[in-house]
DNA sequence: CCTTCATTCTAGCGCCGCTAGTGTTGTCGT
DNA sequence: ACGACAACACTAGCGGCGCTAGAATGAAGG
């Protein structure tokens, strides 16, 4: 039994070790940029040498799926903090929205690494898909009530490249940075409305 | 004269040598991806040593920036294309919509140096914003018949957003595959009839 | 106390973007 | 026609990158 405890203890170490990796790289990504996030500089800041981190990931593009898998998780909860804090489903779909546009402007490193960077997560295995589909989740139960006879799930892909779109041509300068707010709200008008009759009622007629 | 003559012909073929390095950088990121794309192999793929690309460029950047460049232009001639050549209004907005959508799918090298790559383009000078700043008139163009009381940079912003954010979505294996076609249906019914009465003539109520 | 084995570190490989200094080539005045 | 010279492209190399093989080290078990 000693083997035993002597092994679990290590490998909580291990684990420990591994969170230290994923919210140092985080740390720096958000402080210096990912540039400035090298595995000579990561492996300083853990206090590691280098090939430690390769012990736990494959590599660095697996450092940083890992570091957006926990932007997922982020982002998750911040939206759905906002859809179950919302007095309807049109303030519900906007809080998200607005939730959904925040989280890319003030965490934009954390948003890179999620969308821009770690192209290949791992989307059928593991931890990472629940993350993911976690956040997924949320902009869909907030559409669900507007989204009346058209596909859910097709809607909600719509709606999430509208913002998906609006915050990264944004951040890579091509939108007007007076227009945020607008762009925003014509969305939102557009995903909130049905076009084809059966108006919400918060629209004249 | 002969000066002349003799200094004509240099700044031609110093242009025809620019040209081919941008058409060389093109051509490599579109047959092996952007990863292919290095000063070495660009400098062997143009028969001159690495130097002679920092005569023409300030740095790798700036080759990629030139390379999205001509993207631009591509894609302001596809939209411009599809939209003269349209029946009506909402077809003309569907069928720029597809071509953007198409370019993208089709050449996403190129579309990934226009926008997620090349980040530091010239806004405010140069020949760089011309491209740009036509592209962009062509889905403002498109969608000026359908802005109604909205305002229509902001308009265009928006549906530009929801263009970009589902071809680069969908690129990076976000959203489902099979639904691509309904996805892009949704965006363009969502944009083509504005939520506030006043409904479009295609749509029955 | 010593063996053994897992684990960490040192050192280095091939490649990257980029540049200083050298060599060559072609132009122009005499 | 030819030599001076300026412009230009090349060779060679710098520092840093992601990554890894093999040496060194330290703890567990006999």
């Amino acid at each position: 039994m000693k083997v035993m405890s002597v092994q679990t203890r290590r490998e909580r170490e291990r684990a420990e070790r591994e969170r230290l990796i994923v919210t140092a790289a985080r740390e720096l990504a958000e402080t210096e940029g990912w540039d400035a996030v090298t595995t000579r500089r990561l492996a300083e800041e853990i206090e590691y040498s280098q090939p430690v981190l390769y012990s736990h990931f494959k590599g660095k593009d697996a450092i940083m799926a890992a570091v957006a898998v926990d932007g997922f998780a982020d982002i998750a909860a911040s939206m759905r903090a906002a859809r179950t804090s919302a007095t309807g489903p049109h303030q519900a779909l906007a809080d998200v929205g607005a939730a959904y546009a925040d989280f890319a402007t003030r965490r934009p490193a954390l948003y890179d690494a999620m969308f821009t960077h770690a192209v290949d997560l791992p989307f059928a295995t593991t931890e990472a898909p629940l993350a993911l589909q976690e956040a997924f989740g949320q902009l869909r139960e907030a559409m669900r009530p507007l989204a009346g006879d058209d596909d859910l799930e097709a809607l909600t892909e719509t709606f999430w490249g509208g913002l998906h779109g609006l915050v990264t041509l944004m951040r890579s300068g091509r939108l007007r940075p007076e227009g945020r707010e607008g762009r925003l709200t014509l969305l939102l008008d557009r995903f909130s409305h049905r076009p084809a009759g059966d108006g919400p009622p918060n629209v004249v007629r």
